[in-house]
DNA sequence: ACCTACCTGGCC
DNA sequence: GGCCAGGTAGGT
């Protein structure tokens, strides 16, 4: 399931990959993916735009476009046409014209060249003026696209208020750990809410837990500052952990060349009930909260 | 702050 | 043949 660290890994690779390219035409196989504006709309919104940047907001993964023939109009093109440019020079203001992606559970972003067959369930394809083509899969249809000025996209609701992002450089541990609350609803509930802390899907948010010592059930409003200290600390260490490994592919979660990430095979707790625990050999506890499958250590995690 | 719908591949 | 995985939206 792609996280934060995963969509960090194909933020990294969209951005070599389409940055300075051209968009010169758009096919949507399956309209019900595209959450904005309105299918053919889609298509036309996109179609002739130069791709100027790629970042992410959460899980959400932005593709800045230039409008439709603005290249080299004065004033409208922006001095950062290398590609090479660092991610804090990127617009990150509402105006800007933007491709929104979220992958949902199985969605998938790749790049090939136009000939290569298509992986199953591919429902939009954008034609590069490279020859490749940037295509977006999805099996379980949770994922979507949409296309338009940030802003409008954030007032429809495509885009949702998204709270603190732990590896942005604008919010340090207190940041972070403020964030958390103090609402009786269990940390995990918190770690999960993507309008208090932006990225955390339900493997980090039980790895989290194990390397903080924190157990998931764990009422916000008992932390205690040593707690929230440690969960803030490990938010940023397993995230660009598993960043540095380019993602966790348990199932479905492949990178823009079809490659499987490597961090799987670190997880502590994710998918490990029963098993003994990395830190004490106990065996790790499954239990269900807020809904979701939730592993940890009764004895390392208090 | 909670509940359910959305979806399909994989597994029992 | 049925259930489960889970991120998000939308409803109560």
């Amino acid at each position: 399931m792609p996280e934060l660290p995963e969509v960090e890994t194909v933020v990294g690779d969209l951005r070599t990959a389409l940055v300075g390219r051209r968009i010169v035409a758009a096919a949507v196989h399956r309209p019900v993916v595209v959450r904005h504006p309105p299918w053919p709309t889609f298509a036309t919104t996109v179609m002739g735009t130069t791709v100027r940047g790629v970042d992410r907001q959460g899980k959400f993964v932005l593709c800045e476009l230039t409008a439709a023939g603005s290249e080299g109009v004065p004033g409208v093109a922006r001095q950062r046409s290398s590609g090479a440019v660092p991610e804090e020079a990127l617009d990150d203001g509402d105006g800007r014209l933007v491709l929104v992606v979220h992958l949902g559970m199985t969605g998938h972003l790749g790049v090939w060249p136009r000939e290569h067959p298509r992986l199953p369930h591919t429902h939009v394809v954008l034609d590069l003026d490279d020859g490749r083509q940037l295509r977006f899969a999805d099996a379980r249809r949770f994922g979507r696209v949409a296309a338009g000025v940030l802003g409008e996209l954030r007032e429809r609701g495509v885009v949702p208020r998204l709270g603190v992002d732990p590896l942005s450089p604008g919010f340090g541990a207190a940041a972070i750990a403020a964030a958390l609350g103090n609402t009786r609803r269990p940390v995990k509930a918190a770690l999960l809410d993507q309008s208090r802390i932006a990225g955390l899907g339900n493997i980090y948010a039980d790895e989290v837990c194990h390397v903080a010592g924190v157990r998931p059930t764990r009422r916000c409003h008992r932390l205690t500052r040593s707690q929230r200290q440690r969960l803030a600390e490990a938010m940023v260490a397993v995230l660009r952990t598993a960043i540095t490994d380019r993602g966790s592919s348990i199932d479905d979660y492949r990178d823009l060349w079809n490659v499987p990430g490597r961090h799987q095979e670190k997880l502590c707790v994710y998918g490990r009930g029963g098993q003994p625990c990395v830190g004490c050999g106990l065996p790790l506890k499954q239990t269900r909260v807020v809904g979701r499958t939730t592993v940890y250590c009764p004895r390392c995690q208090r």
